[in-house]
RNA sequence: GGCGAUGUAGCUCAGAUGGUCAGAGCAUGCGGCUCAUAUCCGCAGUGUCCGGGGUUCAAUUCCCUGCAUCGCCA
């Protein structure tokens, strides 16, 4: 039997709505759990929503509703939102359901008696009006950003958590568990917070100031404040402490998180789980930020990508593709609508979708649409090896994906997607159809493509679960889990000849690129342009392009070429230079005409012909407009 | 202010105890094929590997320094 496996995201704080940056997390989740399922792990995956806390206290006052309604609305559009986006998380906790706070309880009741929590006095300055401490360097000319007051020193007495007894214990858990926090950068971030002294984390807020979370079961006047709470959901979930499930999967423990929660994850928490005996989680998973459009994702610049809206535009198979395999996990990354649609038209619509339909098309039309059944003999004597790829890909696939490298995962794939395609290209099965002949080679060539396809089918499933069905479908494929287990994966001949597959379908279409899709994202006050305008340049820059006046004196067509013109050109000295504008003119429309030419643009040959300088022109997809004068200039003159 | 990360082809990014390590994909150009979603296959070009110093027979790779961007902390 292989071991359990238990992910987790972390739980969603509730003052604000899904994002991108939820949806990557997710997916990852999502992606990592359907790769387990295939090797017939038995997975848990866990996912949530953090409710308690001052912040929403403050969001629900801001729409005029009670904590408890405020967090019932938002926490819903979390659990809606990810059947939406195809994740099948095993259970969605809330940190208001009962059975986790009285977990938070229980385990603080039981570090309190161990001795790790004391009470303890601090001073610090306190704005009434945001019923919080600021710290100075928060402060506006000594006053509260907020209230522009200045803010009052008090005395508050809180519980502490003694975090620094465990600190060299920790230091030493990392050190010897090299894959406890990965990718090796955060850990190399941890190791460094950890050279310095730890300081005891605040964990409480008095009631006075903060109803709204779990009372502290020691002392009736204070409720605990974050880390607690949201941390202990990991194990609360399972049913800790005697619950099947903390037994099955616990050991087994992988966290995923953004970095921006590394500290609480990678310090706080296995500190609260040594403090309150329980063993340490086993990997946690650290990933970067989507940057869009270059910028940071922030709601005061509105670019803020709403998940769903791409799904709907685009299809959620495309979307979850281009998540992961435009992130180097742990890295940042940029996302960009422009990106998305290159990857969809480029990996989806002309890699995989294309051959999927050029072979299922040569099975319809060569086969009737039955899946051919193959010579033994003339397999052999043919040996063409896609079997022993399809092994090795699946080998690769599986230790990337272990290792969380999918960008890495899908490389691999895509390799034989165009190792496929070239299969195809060797083989011409169109000229093996036209001859009797060759009849057993053509089936024995079409077979080993479609259970290629099958073994890609089952590779893409985990991060692309529709497509795949669908491929399996019209591969002739029951529809069952066990279709998408490695182990069936690296079966050849799963395919049963004789099986009428269903008329091929389009996996992906095409995406015609037009500026206004941009405008489609949340990008309400930046009227959006087809093309990005490219960084910035100083004068000098531009001062080094010499733009003169040409008089064309000859034009020709450059044989062969699909759109060369070749032009002689008088720009006070005469020159020869190569365009590619055929498409739109012909060399008559351009004797005698004065275009605009770089000059000092280093020579390249094309199709044999030296082009001594370039011409400007605008470039369409359906053609292009040669830069011209509106009245006749002296060639040679130079533009500014 | 302190600490750290990043800076490689037009774009997105790989890469190496210092010596075939200058790479991939996309984009571009040219050629080929027709089974296929104007798709696919082949070929081609471009790079002071951020700047400056140093160590070395040899540095894009190590050291120092500067610049830029991005984080974290105070």
């Amino acid at each position: 039997m292989p071991d359990p496996f238990y992910i987790t995201t972390p739980i969603y704080y509730v003052n604000a709505r899904p994002h991108l940056g939820h949806a990557y997390t997710t997916i990852v989740a999502d992606v990592a759990s359907r790769f387990h399922a295939m090797r017939q792990e038995e997975t848990f995956f866990l996912t949530g929503t953090d409710e308690h806390g001052d912040k929403v206290v403050q969001a629900a006052k801001k729409e005029n509703l009670s904590p408890r309604t405020y967090v019932d609305k938002i926490s819903e559009l979390f659990k809606a939102l990810w059947p939406e986006m195809n994740i099948k998380y095993s259970h969605f906790i809330r940190t208001t359901d009962a059975y986790h706070m009285n977990l938070v309880k229980q385990i603080m009741q039981k570090i309190y008696d161990s001795g790790d929590i004391y009470f303890s006095e601090y001073e610090g300055l306190y704005c009434f009006g945001c019923e919080r401490f600021y710290t100075e360097r928060e402060l506006v000319e000594g006053k509260c950003p907020d209230h522009e007051t200045p803010p009052e020193p008090i005395k508050e007495s809180n519980y502490f958590f003694k975090m620094s007894r465990y600190q060299d214990w920790l230091i030493d858990h990392i050190h010897n568990h090299s894959d406890f926090i990965t990718p090796k950068r955060y850990k190399n971030e941890v190791l460094s917070f950890l050279k310095d002294p730890l300081e005891d984390l605040c964990i409480s807020r008095p009631k006075s100031r903060l109803k709204w979370g779990i009372n502290l079961p020691f002392d009736k006047d204070y409720v605990t404040y974050v880390w607690f709470d949201a941390l202990l959901n990991y194990v609360s979930a399972l049913g800790y402490p005697d619950g099947d499930r903390f037994k099955t999967f616990w050991p087994y423990a992988q966290h995923i998180i953004a970095k921006d929660i590394l500290k609480p994850h990678g310090i706080y928490w296995p500190i609260i789980l040594k403090a309150a005996g329980i063993p340490v989680y086993k990997k946690l998973h650290v990933h970067g930020y989507w940057n869009v459009d270059q910028s940071k994702m922030s709601k005061t610049i509105g670019n803020v990508v709403e998940p769903l809206h791409l799904k709907n535009i685009y299809g959620l198979d495309a979307f979850r593709f281009f998540l992961m395999r435009d992130m180097t996990f742990g890295l940042d990354s940029n996302f960009s609508e422009e990106a998305l649609i290159h990857r969809i038209n480029s990996d989806l619509a002309n890699d995989l979708g294309n051959l999927f339909s050029r072979v299922l098309a040569m099975v319809h039309k060569y086969f009737s649409g039955v899946v051919p059944d193959v010579d033994a003999e003339m397999e052999q004597e043919l040996e063409l090896g896609l079997k022993s790829d399809a092994l090795k890909v699946i080998g690769k696939f599986e230790k990337h994906m272990a290792k969380f490298a999918f960008n890495k995962a899908i490389m691999v794939v895509w390799e034989f997607i165009n190792h496929m395609n070239k299969y195809i290209d060797i083989t011409t099965p169109w000229v093996l159809a036209k001859k009797k002949s060759s009849r057993k080679q053509l089936e024995v060539v079409i077979y080993n493509l479609m259970e290629s396809l099958r073994v890609i089918s089952g590779l893409i499933y985990p991060i692309m679960p529709d497509t795949a069905a669908a491929m399996q479908k019209h591969l002739g494929i029951e529809p069952m889990e066990q279709a998408f287990h490695t182990n069936t994966l690296k079966t050849w001949k799963t395919l049963k000849p004789g099986t009428q597959i269903p008329k091929s379908i389009t996996l992906f279409p095409r995406i015609e690129y037009q500026g206004d899709r941009m405008s489609s994202v949340e990008q309400k006050d930046s009227p959006a342009d087809a093309l990005p305008v490219k960084p910035e340049i100083t004068l000098d820059v531009l001062n080094k392009v010499d733009l003169r006046v040409a008089t064309v004196l000859h034009a020709e067509v450059v044989p062969r070429a699909k759109k060369l013109l070749k032009l002689d050109i008088d720009m006070g000295e005469k020159r020869t230079i190569v365009a590619g504008i055929s498409e739109s003119y012909s060399p008559e429309d351009l004797e005698g005409r004065q275009v605009i030419v770089v000059a000092n643009l280093k020579p390249a040959k094309l199709m044999g012909i030296l082009s001594n300088g370039m011409l400007l022109a605008a470039v369409e997809k359906s053609g292009s407009a040669v830069a011209t004068l509106d009245r006749k200039i002296k060639p040679g003159t130079p533009l500014r």
